[in-house]
DNA sequence: CTGTATCCCGGAAGATACTG
DNA sequence: CAGTATCTTCCGGGATACAG
């Protein structure tokens, strides 16, 4: 990873904004427990909007990180589910998530300290 | 990870924000070699606008996972480092970079798929 | 129940010019 | 060289209403 701005990094870079949006590992998380319907996404992510809900797991779907099956009664049943490759993700985004709650302590200090600096400074 | 609206997956979520945010990982990986100035910086990454590498080292920094040192002569010169915690980073970023170099040509392969059949529904 | 279609707003980020 | 300031543009995402 010598080349900042070769094409792996960009890759990279662009992989990372996709699982870094608002709701995608949220969704991801929530699905790594097995087939899930619509609405009991919604309610395990209460904050998510129907629209975003949708647009995520479209995402996620074209990527094909998920696989929806459609059940066509009356009303309509939706199913969701991880594909083998959605599962696999699941490893590196644990590795993150281990290091965020390993150091998000660490972090919140780091950001009182910073900005209490920079309130001292500008009262100067 | 049960809960997809626990605090503990909200922490993560909004520390994959940060991390995916445009060009944090970047930055983060260029530093990766070790001491960089400003001007280093803006050659290796040279879609970064001054203004965004401005702001993504200074969110670094009150995160503390950058170090700045001004050598104030003249001109001036800025370096950057990462701190212990920014290369602990490295470590998990690169986790979910090798699955990103693993899975690309089968991501894209999907996404030509998804949007063809796209095409093709909209066509009937 | 599972979406799609619109409208709208705030913040992210680019371009440019200026400063110590 | 290493920023800051300002203006503007763009897009993610919320709210709401409607549809199959």
């Amino acid at each position: 990873m010598k080349d900042a701005h070769s094409p792996a990094c960009r890759t990279i870079s662009s992989l990372l904004q996709r699982v870094g949006d608002k709701w995608t590992v949220l969704v991801v998380m929530s699905l790594g427990d097995g087939t899930k319907r619509f609405s009991e996404l919604r309610r395990e992510i209460p904050s998510v909007s129907q629209r975003m809900l949708t647009l995520t797991l479209r995402n996620l779907e074209r990527d094909g990180l998920v696989s929806r099956t459609v059940t066509p009664t009356i009303p309509p049943r939706v199913d969701y589910e991880l594909t083998e490759m959605g599962r696999s993700l699941r490893e590196p985004v644990g590795s993150l998530a281990d290091w965020a709650l390993k150091h998000v302590d660490t972090i919140d200090r780091a950001r009182e300290r910073f900005d209490a600096e920079q309130d001292e400074a500008k009262a100067a």
